[in-house]
DNA sequence: ACACTTATTGACAATGATTTTCATTATCAA
DNA sequence: TTGATAATGAAAATCATTGTCAATAAGTGT
């Protein structure tokens, strides 16, 4: 998904189109690791120097609700946002860069049910995070 | 693990068995769900009226390091706090009360290796927890 | 039991992150 | 172009966490 779809999502859902929102999705969108607000704050202020903390704050606040970015959750923090897979999806993050990679196909239906019958819990959701070392920081 | 046990092993790391840490851990160790600095602040007054907040942050500080808790992470924040499981385990959460409940046995390896193959990515940890409603609040 | 050393405490202040308020501005439908 | 109003950035307010510090209490040795 591009830039310009994020934005015509937002249209979409009644949202204005402006300078300092089209600053915030072309960072967010196009970034491989996950930003903090301060971070996505920083960079986008490179492309529309105007642009308040806040704004961002609140752009973010829109993108999570249409689901076009997610947290991300780590054992250093859990504020930062990356642009979000589509469908059922689970993160592998670099524990050295900090660049994300998305993945599907986990099958834990045996485990979930399993544990289900153990625990008597009803399983409904669940989140599944891979940590390691990408392609590039493997052989640095 | 009891209490008890807790102080003893606060003690035999060098930290000195005060009323504040015993009212601390005395919320903390038989709690069924996490609980938040403040949480545990409000609770453990019942019992110690003159503890301090920051001395809560203090010893829960303490207690993460010795392993006897551990962060919990939620859609809703994660700043909260469990007694934690021994070894390598996963948490199970109800979503309607809150309750813990821990579980292990989760056979990852075959999921991680075909992710490894696919992604170039070296694996070293996971991040597993389900969601789901406990025995109580199913039928509930 | 007592005295001594020093870790621990709670109050308060400082910081950092996020949210609220508000007057001004910019978007977009008419 | 105009007008209603959503969106903005600055500043202030709130909330969570951390730092400072003088007073206190835990544990050690006597
Ligand atoms: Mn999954
Ligand atoms: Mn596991
Ligand atoms: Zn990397
Ligand atoms: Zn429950």
């Amino acid at each position: 998904m591009s830039a310009k779809l994020w934005l015509t999502q937002l249209q979409e859902n009644g949202y204005r189109l402006t300078k300092a929102r089209s600053a915030v999705v072309e960072i967010v969108q196009k970034s491989l690791r996950a930003l903090t607000p301060v971070e996505v704050y920083d960079m986008a202020r490179k492309k529309y120097r105007a642009l308040g903390l806040v704004t961002v704050y609140r752009t973010l606040e829109k993108l999570e609700e249409l689901h076009l970015i997610q947290r991300v959750h780590q054992p250093m923090g859990c504020q930062a946002f990356i642009s979000a897979g589509e469908g059922h999806q689970h993160l592998l993050l670099c524990q050295n860069c900090g660049q994300v990679a998305f993945f599907e196909g986990d099958d834990l239906d045996i485990l979930t049910k399993s544990i289900a019958k153990k625990t008597g819990y009803k399983i409904q959701e669940h989140w599944l995070q891979l940590f390691g070392l990408c392609a590039n920081c493997r052989v640095n």
